[in-house]
DNA sequence: TAGAGCCTGGACAACGTTGTCACGGGCGGG
DNA sequence: CCCGCCCGTGACAACGTTGTCCAGGCTCTA
């Protein structure tokens, strides 16, 4: 009877291991371990034979049993809503970036605005032990979170805030920036402005309502309830919706536009309606000042609130106990000339 | 002399493990790995007993410890070169989405174009065991992945072809694209056509010049020197490059562009031109139907690129012993105005 | 030249999990 | 009624690395 392989043919696809190394250069297992790490105490005619046997047997260190033996992985996880949203790509090369400086990886992941499809993804990578975890809720309650967080998880809740626990939040100014992308509607003479936003169940959404309302308020002109469209912002619906609030005896001179998906199906109603509308959208895009006319909008830093979450999540894990903050950072109105046409008719 | 703690008191913040939980639940450890990893043998009376401990501890599967044992990480990177890019958010996005029905979760990376940083996270990657590599190469030479390969990795290239090595690659017709969009502008009576494009080092750029050369060849028109603009795309060298091709005695009369980031560019420079010129970008972009005219681009779809590369690689993970294929998916030429004009003068 | 101290190198345990195997008790069949 | 089998359970080793500690040989000094 042929004797079987101890090594478990496909491991990782047998490796060789510290312990090969050492065998092949004649030494011990923790010089092996010495020359990988670069640590002192190993005279330069044994650094090079280890380094000879290293590349000769294609030796790269397993950084699994590593983690299991430190204790930290050097890696965080990013749990957004849609990677190929180009509003995340910013946000997640900044949160990246931010992770390379600090020697850490990063894990992705693509909520796809779904509660438990977050739950299921943080929960995986905490399970792989990140050291920290960004994620723009989908969900709004992150209860889930607490035992992971009082183990060590540092976690930071981007674009939107966290549900029933008290975490590290950063955001945009939803509501001061929708507040002043409408107030600048009013400013130039409009009084009939609707309003096309996400699902309120959405806090970002939520906020930018508000600064609407706020914002009309503000301008003391009572808000028809014809002239505010929530919910799934699927193009069809987002086209209904800005068709209805443009017919009829009494049409909006103006729309806002909650975030850049409803912006660029607005654009392309008004297109085809020929009669000139202004249009405020919440977020920047790119070209938008390339149509005729250029699309005035609030815009929000992507980048930057990667980045400042990053930022707070690695001061966490560098061992900063502060207590859990909420960062707002400012939004910039940006006139193109949509926003500034005055009311027709 | 007071005891000191044994346990360290921040590994992973001092997170209960399963011996903790079978303590709890006056079991043993295996049960409780037989509980957690829903195996049988267990009777439903000790099982209550193991998920209330659990409950109780707060406990969570470390599963650093169990890739260690098991050799298998269930999770592959994702090398690319710059996740801020419109084009790569979709292809990153079908990966994942393939990651995730083979239960893997995803490491994302950018190269930012830079050889050696594709490099270090490659190997990065393949020391935390990642099981395959899904990589937009920056560099040319990927002799450096060959041990790895060796040891197991399923590797797959995508967007461009692996240097020195033989691997899976899915590329889109790049040739075959910029050959049918020059050829469409010659169908409209274009014959002085210009090129703008990335450096030629970079296997796309290279292929998309040399569709520009066989389609000019095709029409039997010599190509000028000065109409082909080859290296960074920075806005501003790609709107010199323009305007040195669009002024003088013979301009050209129409501007194929080797990407979108050079498309946008080339689209601002003739929109402040108030001349006629045809233009064909390769890559679609968001709102190219929206511009007037709007802009006759050749397609690819980043995220059948992007799935069709994590299908082979999980085929290949699944133990599929099929030789290294290049595969090229087609691209589609959309018609929208900008590549129908007429030339002027 | 002897003793002290330093410097290099290795043996061993531990990280938290899973695979292997053995043990004991209950039950069914002969 | 007894034997054997099966089922539930747990002890133990192993995965590949790093931290601790000790041994042995060297150098430097008195």
């Amino acid at each position: 009877m042929p004797e079987i392989a101890r090594r478990p043919e496909n491991r990782y696809g047998n490796r060789p291991t510290m312990k090969d190394v050492a065998a092949r250069a004649g030494v011990g297992l923790k010089t092996v371990s010495r020359v990988v790490n670069g640590e002192p105490g190993v005279t330069a005619d044994t650094e090079r034979r280890v380094q000879e046997a290293i590349e000769a047997l294609g030796f790269r260190r397993n950084d699994s049993a590593r983690v299991l033996r430190k204790g930290r992985t050097a890696s965080i996880g990013l749990v957004l809503e849609d990677l190929a949203d180009p509003f995340y790509g910013p946000l997640s090369r900044a949160v990246e970036e931010v992770a390379r400086a600090h020697g850490a990886l990063l894990f992705n992941g693509s909520s796809a605005e779904d509660p438990d499809r977050e739950q299921e993804l943080a929960l995986a990578l905490c399970a792989r032990r990140v050291d920290g975890l960004v994620i723009i809720p989908a969900g709004g309650d992150h209860r889930y979170l607490e035992p992971e967080i009082r183990a060590g998880v540092a976690t930071v809740f981007v674009d939107r805030p966290a549900g029933g626990i008290d975490a590290d939040v950063v955001l945009s100014d939803n509501h001061g920036g929708a507040r002043a992308g409408v107030a600048h509607l009013v400013a130039h003479g409009h009084r009939r402005i609707g309003f096309i936003g996400d699902m309120p169940r959405i806090h970002t959404a939520a906020e930018r309502l508000r600064g609407y309302r706020t914002a009309m308020e503000d301008a003391g002109i009572p808000v028809e309830p014809s002239w505010t469209s929530l919910g799934a912002t699927v193009p069809e619906r987002v086209r209904r919706a800005a068709e209805e609030m443009l017919s009829g005896p009494a049409p909006v001179t103006a729309i806002f536009a909650g975030n850049n998906r409803v912006t660029v199906t607005v654009v392309r109603v008004l297109a085809e309606l020929g009669r000139p509308v202004a249009l405020v959208g919440f977020d920047d895009f790119e070209l938008a000042d390339l149509l005729r006319p250029g699309i005035t909008v609030v815009a929000q830093d992507s980048g930057r609130l990667g980045r400042t979450a990053a930022d707070r999540l690695f001061r966490r894990l560098d061992g900063a106990l502060v207590a859990p903050e909420r960062v707002e950072l400012p939004t910039r109105l940006i006139t193109r000339g949509s926003g500034e046409l005055p009311p027709a008719g």
